[in-house]
DNA sequence: GTGTCTGCAAAACCTTTGCATGATC
DNA sequence: GATCATGCAAAGGTTTTGCAGACAC
């Protein structure tokens, strides 16, 4: 099997024709909340990052829009957009949470390059039933999982093979050595 | 095939016979570092505890215990434990890394139940077999991995069948509603 | 004795929150 | 007009760091 078959390319990333903005804007309504302009243009901001990226990240690429918005509306609206299942969050160990928009997205696993901090995808069916097996035999209610391997990437390796050394201990979970 | 057939009951903890010390002061002395008091006494306690702590945790421990350390000193020694493959670190989200003792262990996957913070190890040799297939395909250097599978343990379940759906959402990923 | 370690307090870091002002329904 | 959202600055929690004194080799 190659790698192509269950890699995920992001870059095919679905057209999702702007649908999330139907859904969140029920999902505000539903609560009682209020479809403003900064959660507008956040959540379309958001859908047009079609990589992982950071609250800090967002914000800069807000500001070199030249549209403000406060760290904490940043914050704030992220929260929201996980709540109403638009967005996922993983914690690769670098200090801050990486953001990336689930309409339309099956679920996905992720390969976390230590050194050029790439992320990438894939998803492989019999790691999902196996996992469903497990939490199906020790009565275990599975609301969500996440698997991360952490390495080297090709690039990299290829670029320097001391590389695999260097990250080969636990070193690298010191926030220092980050 | 049942439950009890991949689940890790670290109870039956493999007595290290006090191993553990000569890898951590033959590590120590291989790079010029001390084998000091503080790190005597940390390293014994944290082979003492056979569930994952945190920092804090391991800290009351020890003051329990009339035995001071510093904060600082815990969590530089936890690093050098890292380092020296010793101890592994985990992120459940709570804000706090968990640690375990890994000496003598195999690798393992965890279960988190969201609800009682209760943390279960599995291990499971055709999800570690597709991992390195994966990985393989792609060309990636696998350094470590992490699968976590999150939800409602099978006694919370029992006592509350409402949790599930508190705990569906993204919700439960606000720092402020942990 | 030299170089490393410890403890303390202060800082760093990401994220959350209180409050007054401003927008939405 | 009532309620919710925003921005700012301050606070929150965990983890790291600077520095002076203490310890290990």
């Amino acid at each position: 099997m190659s790698g192509e078959d269950y890699l995920i390319d992001k870059a095919q990333d679905a057209d999702t024709g702007g649908a999330e903005e139907a859904v969140f804007e029920s999902f505000l309504k539903d609560r009682g909340l209020k479809y403003t302009k900064a959660r507008k243009t956040l959540l379309r901001k958001v859908f047009l990052m079609h990589d992982h990226f950071t609250a800090e990240q967002l914000l800069d690429r807000l500001k070199d829009d030249g549209i403000a918005a406060s760290k904490a509306t940043v914050y704030r609206t992220l929260s929201v957009l996980l709540e109403c299942s638009l967005l996922d969050a993983h914690d690769f160990g670098e200090g801050a949470l990486y953001y990336e928009h689930t309409f339309g997205h099956q679920h996905h696993d992720h390969l976390f390059c230590l050194h050029c901090k790439r992320i990438m995808e894939f998803r492989d069916d019999e790691i999902e039933e196996h996992q469903e097996r497990v939490t199906a035999d020790l009565g275990f209610e599975m609301l969500s999982h996440s698997l991360k391997i952490y390495g080297i990437c090709k690039d990299c390796g290829a670029k320097d093979s001391a590389l695999t050394e260097r990250y080969a201990t636990g070193a690298y979970l010191r926030r220092s050595e980050r």
